[in-house]
RNA sequence: GGGGGUGUAGCUCAGUCCGGUUAGAGCGCUGGCCUGUCACGCCAGAGGUCGCGGGUUCGAGUCCCGUCACUCCCGCCA
């Protein structure tokens, strides 16, 4: 037999009554009868109850090994008898009477217990992983995890895609964001940087002859965490495509996310092929932002317009003074009692916003009077507008407002395939005004709250669309400097004639973004493969061609020895699994996570080196003073 | 770098607003009882620098100041 299991503990069926087993596993549970014990074994594949009674002669040392030992167990499967056999679990027809029992690992007193679903804070679950991860929910996870990567990649190979592996210790990147560094022993003052991702290796196997080249890989960025944004390091699907236009670029990759959602959404709704594609621009007037959340209805619309010259003072001179106005719909709100208005007003200055104004569209009462898409057919009146700002605007303003939302959904609806809405009498809208680039920010937040507001998301939905078009330039608005706004590596719209006769920030670039339910997946591009057109697109941002050279020496040398157009992407691999796997915290999804202070506090990391090797480094510190530098432990040093 | 929240038993939390006798509960832990449970049950017990430091007060878990830690958000993330 085995030295230790001839079965896991998710095997054992009706049909192995009578079987000799053995089984190895954690004590998940165990209930004490006194001269009846029953232990619930647990292994990675389920639990098997085992049971032991008096006469045995090993039945105190059962009885004292504590909860997450590991032990081995051997007897002979039984069947339960009726009324005992328990049908949530896989195994509960049968049982393993054991008469043998040999203590693998005993377990000392848990930090935090396997069994049962209590909470947990972070610091304790990091701390001891080891015992977290052997929970159910986190162990699922992680084989989720597992099981969508190996679905990813058998779909890449499939679709012609080649696998590579890229340096991790490499050099720093100019653009982006921050590096993890590395000193370099060999070389006194030079460091090696961990990659932000694999961008210009991935370029330089285009120009080295490979076709299609994909890899899960490894992107290390030094910037501070969010709940969708681990700290650190994280895996993209990379990949990148020769010979690829746009359209081929889009047409590879959403099948593939397509699939791999349906595979293992559980039955969650996936956006139907081709995916959306909305022009950067249009997502800004739309939702606010360029992650929209299309399982959110809502669609806004610039009204500043309306509001020109009105009575009511504080819009109207926003809009003299350049800002704008942002409508955004509100639909069947009208019959919200006063609290709903005022709510979402109290929730917009704790914001930060100076409030949130409204109308109602209520004024004639009953069912029928809902103006058409189009206006101008007789006998269809504009609805009254109601609530604080509607005295202030005319009939002719208020159907102005309504025009441009029905206009707006009208078209997104065409577009998008977000549900057609026509409206009016019934609907509210509310205001947001300030200097544009402010009032899209807010009103894109306050498109979410409305939308929560008034249970408009779509449930058990993935809902996908690229993002396109992006500006190749925007301005600092600190240093007034014209700067990449996305990928200095992506190829401007026009090429080389844009660069030379547009004005720069009307360039777009063949850069894009791939969203699922206002979570930014991925971005990608075509790419710039021409030296010339590289030299010009940097020395509008301001860099020489010396400092092109010597930045980004290696791609730019590639692309003068014949390098094919060429173009892909690279979404986000965690955030794919944490949102099939439903979380909401991506280190849910991570087997081994650092904390949001980027500390793994289960390994030490970052610890203190000895001196002997920072001097090997020729590194030498030199600390800030006021704060404690243990790093662990939590207590702070007296000073 | 900035803002919000949290910090009380091994763990999850109540108590803090409105200061007052010995700081509680559940889970876990220790001991005892229990032969059909599956979140087993019953009895008993141990376990506390109320994050840390300072202040106010006759008296501080509670009020004030500072500080540290964790977490969420903003900045940041080509």
């Amino acid at each position: 037999m085995h030295p230790f299991r001839t079965h896991t503990c998710n095997e054992l069926r009706l049909s192995h009554a009578g079987v000799r087993a053995r089984l190895s596993g954690w004590i998940h549970r165990k209930r004490d009868h006194g001269n009846l014990l029953f232990i619930d074994l647990r292994d990675h594949y389920g639990v098997t109850q085992c049971v032991i009674d008096a006469s045995s002669g090993f039945f105190l040392s059962a009885t004292e090994a504590r909860p997450e030992s590991v032990i081995t167990v051997t007897g002979r499967v039984v069947a339960r008898s009726p009324e005992t056999v328990n049908p949530a679990v896989a195994t509960g027809e049968v049982e393993l009477a054991i008469d043998d029992l040999k203590m693998e690992s005993p377990a000392e007193i848990l930090p935090l217990q396997v069994s049962g679903d209590a909470d947990y804070g972070e610091e304790t679950r990091l701390r001891y992983r080891f015992l977290d991860l052997r929970r159910e929910r986190q162990h699922r996870n992680i084989t989720l995890r597992s099981a969508i990567i190996a679905s990813i990649r058998r779909r890449m190979v499939e679709a012609g895609f080649v696998e590579f592996q890229t340096p991790i210790l490499t050099a720093s990147s100019p653009e982006g964001a921050r590096d993890y560094l590395v000193p370099s022993r060999q070389h006194p003052g030079k460091f090696y940087a961990l990659p932000q991702a694999p961008q210009q290796f991935k370029q330089l196997l285009m120009a080295s002859g490979f076709d299609r080249y994909f890899q899960i890989a490894p992107c290390f960025r030094d910037e501070d965490a969010r709940a969708d944004r681990s700290p650190g390091e994280f895996y993209q699907l990379d990949f990148e495509m020769a010979f690829a236009t746009q359209d081929d670029v889009f047409a590879a990759i959403e099948p593939i996310l397509h699939d791999v959602f349906v595979e293992f959404g559980d039955g969650r709704g996936v956006t139907g092929l081709p995916f959306p594609r909305i022009p950067y621009d249009a997502s800004l007037d739309w939702f606010g932002n360029d992650k929209p959340d299309l399982r959110n209805p809502l669609v806004m619309a610039d009204v500043g317009e309306a509001f020109r010259g009105s009575g009511f003072g504080l819009f109207a001179r926003a809009v003299d003074a350049g800002g704008s106005v942002i409508a955004i719909p509100a639909p069947a709100a009208a019959a919200r009692p006063r609290s709903f208005f005022d709510g979402l007003n109290a929730w917009a200055r704790d914001e930060g916003a100076g409030g949130l104004g409204y109308v109602v569209f209520a004024g004639h009462g009953g069912a029928g009077t809902e103006p058409a898409a189009d206006g101008g057919e007789a006998g269809v009146r504009t609805p009254a507008g109601k609530g604080p700002i509607a005295k202030h605007l005319d009939d002719a303003r208020l159907e102005a407002i309504l025009t441009a939302l029905n206009d707006a959904a009208r078209r997104a609806a065409e577009g998008l395939g977000l549900p057609p809405r026509i409206y009016g009498e019934g609907d509210a809208v509310f205001f947001v005004s300030a200097e544009k680039v402010k009032a899209q920010r807010f009103a894109a937040a306050a498109r979410e709250r409305i939308c929560d507001e008034l249970g408009l998301r779509e449930a058990r939905a993935f809902r996908f669309t690229w993002i396109v078009d992006y500006p190749a330039y925007e301005r600092n608005e600190e240093t007034g400097q014209i700067e990449f706004s996305h990928n200095p590596f992506s190829m401007p719209q026009g090429g080389l004639d844009a660069l030379e006769s547009m004005d720069p920030l009307s360039i777009k670039a063949y850069q894009y973004d791939i969203v699922c339910n206002g979570i930014e997946l991925s971005s990608g591009a075509i790419r710039n493969h021409r030296p010339d057109i590289m030299i010009k697109a940097f020395a509008i941002a301001g860099y020489g061609e010396d400092e092109v050279r010597r930045r980004f020496g290696g791609l730019f040398n590639a692309f003068r020895y014949g390098a094919p157009p060429h173009g892909g992407c690279a979404p986000g691999i965690d955030r794919i699994v944490m949102m099939l796997a439903d979380e909401p915290n991506i280190r849910e999804i991570i087997a081994f996570p650092m904390n949001q202070q980027a500390q793994d506090l289960l390994m030490g990391a970052p610890a203190e080196v000895d001196a002997a090797r920072l001097k090997e480094l020729s590194v030498r510190l030199d600390l800030p003073k006021a704060k404690a530098t243990s790093g662990g432990g939590g207590k702070p040093e007296p000073r």
